[in-house]
DNA sequence: ACACTTTTCCAAAGCGCTTTGGATTTCTAG
DNA sequence: CTAGAAATCCAAAGCGCTTTGGAAAAGTGT
């Protein structure tokens, strides 16, 4: 390797080890000490090359950053962390549902994060918590100085980690948003209200007058916008709105399954169902099957959709999509969120990030054509 | 708070301060050395009460341990990092594949593991890896020593992975298994072939020769001993095994869908399908429904089952299952690969552990209940 | 040649913990 | 009462990095 030659003198030994792959197993794991030292240089000059301070000499910066490559050597991160203060990695805690629940639209949202924080040298802490141990988690991380930043997943209606993130003054971004002074933190939410107003608003144009909607957990934020647009469109069309038509669970395929059945059993049965999630929408279809409905044409489906990748059609297929959806990129949202609150971290004073993503409507085979 | 009174002497506004949870805003964040000189002890002494040292008398330790909580202490984790080599984390890295997909049975998976890793005190860090980045991604935190272990998700049939981690000295455990040397590390696996063996054998019972196998990408460990279990109970009965009647792809919903429709158009369709996964399998049912087909009493459908918790019926709902399914809970899965690498790392002399788990038949409404 | 600025580099302090190698005190037995 | 053992505690070194406050070397204009 060409590398080796820019070395400094007496150490072309260790250098051909570590062309053989071999030098983990021979020598102790490199460290600025023993760098500096190879290349005669003082370990201030060593770091401040490699840390892309304007210091030192292009020359040297070259001739370090070479053997550094040369030798493999990286920076231990929390002999770095102790130094700056820095932990270089961020928090996701997760909350996990009371039957044990974890909505499967996390992992696409973390795909996304992940490829941010990557690329910015930033390493993710992943927690799964149950009901009620979000806030330890929270204090745990700031207390033990563990990450410099935290993402919230799945605000609630009332939301008191937003607070409590706010006193201990750990960076913060909400993937949602929560609470009437919204405007005091940064956050990334999907216009819900305004997509289900649209969904709504489509179905009735189509012709439909009893709508139900089988909406997620209500406690949680996103899901009571929902209901709001909903109610919104039906209202605006002087149509009553009907509590028997609307149901709130955690979004599983069984539970679309259940409550769409349920829906088509009362007296008198919707001829149009929203859904909040496809995962419900799923069970839904499988309902409807039972019961020999044929969805788009005995009955009109619309569902929320978070283009998770394992209900996404390969690439280049074609296909026209099955649903018709209010869609919007989980995965979008994962990047652009974890993008924010690194903006975040390395510029603390600078003003909350707000952004409302408006959904699209994504016209499949569930829904009639009439009105498109 | 009564555990104020047991501080030492002046400090007790501090301590005041700690019981409105303002201290934070006040104070800089405690360390050991402000603890120790609170408390009238060395440092030594401090650390050594916390971590169950037995050179320290169980008054003082109580003591010790007491004002720590009061004040909220938890110890530096670069610091101790540093001191000892651990860090105390274990690093996931789950595969994106080649369409961007990432398989949701992960996030169950994570779950478990986490669990385990927070009753531990460990972190988890996780990072999503693109085709051919794996490696890339051990590398790294092998040479930032930044974790202290590793799950590998996913083996390939052929797994560099494997060689790598035990090149570089890193204590690792498979969830799978590959290669011919397996008992050469720690995994977990669900004994796929017989899982698939025994779907089949049954699919035979009742009656089908011409049985389908809708099947994970065979790239992947896994799939391709399920297809070995799948051709060898049909070669054990005599059947002929027919590749136009197995295909291989990522795991969606969609997958399910197109290739259960081909299956259906070939000039001899099959009489009993298998799937890989039941997201798959519901495509399937999609794809049957559109054709007029009722699963149970036309076509025989069994699913491998990894009891996503997000496909599963709500606590207490007693409504028996709709797929008949081969089934192992992944969740529990992580919770035992994770116990397993700590007992490695705890233990790194001990011998690999290797553990295959049985699956289980449950019998729902997918396939006749006849040879029950 | 000089005095000045600019560039390039360094020694040493510290981040907060663990751990080694004693020192001191208390307990036990003769 | 005293020597030895046991229990209890401590000072200081060190983990691998960043960063402060210069010092030395090189460049610049007169």
């Amino acid at each position: 390797m060409a590398n080796c030659l820019h070395l400094a003198f007496g150490y072309v030994d260790i250098c051909q080890i570590a062309l053989n792959n071999m030098f983990v197993m021979v020598t102790a794991p490199i460290n600025l000490k023993k760098l500096s030292e190879m290349l005669g240089l003082s370990q201030t000059t060593v770091s401040r090359a490699l840390n892309g301070f304007p210091e030192v000499s292009e020359k040297t910066r070259k001739r370090v950053q070479e053997a550094a490559n040369a030798l493999n050597y990286r920076p231990s991160p929390s002999a770095a962390s102790l130094a700056t203060g820095k932990t270089r990695s961020i928090g996701h805690v997760i909350p996990v549902s009371e039957h044990r629940m974890i909505n499967p639209h996390f992992s696409d949202f973390l795909a996304g994060a992940s490829e941010i924080y990557a690329a910015a040298g930033y390493d993710m802490l992943l927690r799964m918590a149950n009901a009620g141990e979000e806030e330890d988690i929270y204090r745990d991380f700031a207390s033990r100085r563990r990450v410099d930043g935290v993402v919230v997943h799945g605000p609630k209606t009332i939301e008191p980690r937003i607070d409590l993130l706010k006193s201990i003054d750990l960076p913060f971004v909400v993937h949602g948003r929560s609470g009437a002074d919204a405007n005091s933190y940064s956050w990334l939410d999907v216009n819900n209200r305004e997509a289900f107003r649209k969904g709504t608003e489509l179905l009735i144009k189509q012709g439909h007058a009893n709508i139900a909607l089988i909406n997620g957990l209500e406690s949680m934020n996103f899901a009571k916008r929902r209901r709001a647009g909903f109610e919104a469109a039906l209202e605006a069309n002087k149509i009553a709105v009907d509590q028997r038509h609307i149901c709130s669970a955690d979004m599983t395929e069984t539970y679309g399954h259940d409550a769409t059945l349920a829906q088509l059993k009362l007296s008198s049965p919707p001829t149009a169902i929203m859904y909040a999630s496809i995962l419900p929408a799923m069970g839904g279809i499988r309902a409807l099957n039972e019961l020999g409905l044929q969805p788009g044409k005995d009955i009109a489906i619309i569902t929320y959709d978070d283009e998770l990748s394992f209900l996404q059609s390969p690439d280049g297929t074609d296909t026209p999509p099955f649903f018709t959806a209010i869609s919007s990129s989980i995965q979008a949202a994962g990047k652009r969120v974890a993008e924010m609150l690194l903006q975040q971290i390395d510029n603390p004073m600078q003003n909350p990030i707000n952004e409302l993503w408006e959904a699209e409507i994504v016209h499949g085979k569930t829904t009639s054509s009439a009105g498109k």
